[in-house]
DNA sequence: GTAACTGCAAACACTTTGCGAAGCA
DNA sequence: TGCTTCGCAAAGTGTTTGCAGTTAC
């Protein structure tokens, strides 16, 4: 990270597409919505200002077990839920367990910095697809 | 996955190479391994043959939110710690959580089939380095 | 003025895939 | 014999990076 970030349109754009936005979006649909108001912003500047962004703590980066990564507008600490069907991300209701993040039981040394927990199957809808096919 | 699957050289191989394996290896050491014994092997052969042998549950993947995904030969459910310093994957002795499988309170539809649960930190050696370091 | 940032394109890391030859059942 | 698998190389996906020009402060 640079000493000191600027207030570019870019970046406040990427920031105003991902406030209010809870479709857990990737970086590519960030570029296509970008893309939609300032058609000459490149990917590489999306790419760029998401990471900036995550490291600011602005947004929060979500890595998943299939596909790209994903972007939550929300901080506050919680889990998700991936379809492996339409691959889109949920929020879950599970309580977030802080006390993953003390040194794991019988792990002495290890220093747990973060955790990730994803459910990954099927969402309503695709469920649905899915027995109507069958 | 073909209706069919045979015992080749390169399939044993790899099966022998992760059985009694607890190193969590990526593909490319898996691919280095395999090379020292049997030079004329492909990359490609490696990554199909731990594809299949994942999807007979002969082994485990395991996707990380950093870097190239790992291979478990204990399919045995159970979670995971990954240094980001060193990038080694360890055994944690966290319980595994049949629970979160079933349908996530307040999420009525959803269908979890697997869940994953990663810790990201500092393996004791790490963090000593990290320590001297500072 | 100058460090931070941009667009662009090339490079990168990891993985999959198309093909013709080889091998297992 | 016929389907599976192989080695090889090329392509695919998602992301980062070097560069020369531009912008914020």
């Amino acid at each position: 990270m640079p000493q000191n970030t600027r207030s570019t349109q870019q970046r406040r754009l990427i920031m105003e597409l991902m406030e209010g936005n809870y479709s857990h979006p990737t970086a590519d649909e960030v570029y296509e919505l970008a893309r939609a108001k300032e058609p000459r912003i490149s990917r590489g500047t999306v790419y760029r200002n998401l990471n900036l962004l995550s490291d600011e703590n602005k947004i929060r980066r979500l890595s998943m077990p299939i596909g790209p990564d994903h972007f939550d507008c929300n901080t506050d600490n919680h889990y998700h839920f991936l379809c492996h069907a339409c691959f889109h991300v949920f929020d879950t209701n599970i309580k977030y367990k802080e006390s993953l993040n003390a040194d794991p039981a019988g792990m002495p040394g290890f220093k747990t910095e973060w955790h990730r927990l994803i459910l990954v199957g099927l969402c309503p809808e695709c469920a649905a697809k899915e027995k109507k096919g069958t």
